[in-house]
DNA sequence: TTAATACATGAGCATATGCGCATATACTTG
DNA sequence: CAAGTATATGCGCATATGCTCATGTATTAA
C-alpha cells in the first residue's frame, strides 16, 4: 500500500465534494438503498422510499447527473441503477467512522 | 468478507448523510487537507486555504460538530486536528468513483 | 489596567436546495 | 385518434447554507 496521500488539485477537490454532497442528502441515500439489490423502475422507489413521485424524479435526476446512477428505459419505465459501486464502499466506511466517533464522544464523558 | 450490505436505519441514514454533507463544501476538504500532515493553528489554516479568519473558523466549527476534528487549545491559539482518520480514506475512494465514473462517461462518447 | 493577538460569534445578505402542485412529455393501448 | 400510465419539469415557497462585517471573548504581555 503506497499510502500516496497526495493532496487534491482545486478541480478535483471541487468534483470530490460535489460527489461528496451529492450523498449528503438522506432521501438520495434511501434511493441508493433501494437500488442496492440491482435496478429499479422509479414507481418502486417511489414506494421504497415513501417519497412523492416528483422528489424521487428530481434526486434520480441528481444522481444521475453525477454519475452514480444509470438509466435504462423500457417503454413506460424508466430504470435506475448503481453505476458506481463505490457508493457501498462510501456509507460503510462512513457507518466505521461513525462509531469511531461516537466512541470517542462517549469516551470523553467519562465513562 | 462478509459482504453484509445491511439496509440502514432510519436513523444511522440521517447520520450518514449529515457526514456527507460536512464533507460536501470545498473549503472544508480543503482545511481536511491541511490537515492531512498532522495539528494546525487556525491562522495558519487561514494561510493555507486562503480563506478568511472568519469563514475558516465557522467551518472548523462544523467539523468539530462532526466529530471529524479535534480542538485542542494552548494558550492563544487553537490548534485542530483530523479526529477521524477514515476522513482520508473517503477521498480516496471518491477519486476512485469519480475515475470510474469520467471513465464510463468517456466510454459512452464511443471513443 | 491597557493593549495586542488569536479565535469565535451575532447579524444580515445572497444563493442554493429540497419540496409539492400542476403540467408537460413519452409511450402504450384501444 | 383518444385515453391512460409512467416519468420529467416549470414554478413558487420555505428553509438551509456559505459568506462577510463588525464585534465579542480569552489569553498574553507591557
Amino acid at each position: 500500500m503506497p499510502k500516496g496521500n497526495k493532496p487534491l488539485s482545486e478541480d478535483a477537490l471541487q468534483l470530490v465534494a460535489r460527489r461528496f454532497a451529492v450523498l449528503g442528502e438522506p432521501m438520495r441515500l434511501r434511493i441508493l438503498q433501494a437500488l442496492m439489490g440491482g435496478e429499479r423502475a422509479v414507481s418502486d422507489l417511489v414506494d421504497a422510499t415513501a417519497g412523492t413521485q416528483t422528489n424521487v424524479s428530481r434526486h434520480l435526476q441528481t444522481l444521475a447527473a453525477a454519475g452514480l446512477v444509470s438509466r435504462r428505459k423500457d417503454g413506460l419505465q424508466v430504470f435506475y441503477a448503481v453505476a458506481d459501486p463505490t457508493v457501498f464502499q462510501l456509507c460503510e466506511l462512513v457507518c466505521g467512522g461513525i462509531r469511531q466517533t461516537l466512541a470517542a464522544q462517549a469516551g470523553k464523558l467519562g465513562r
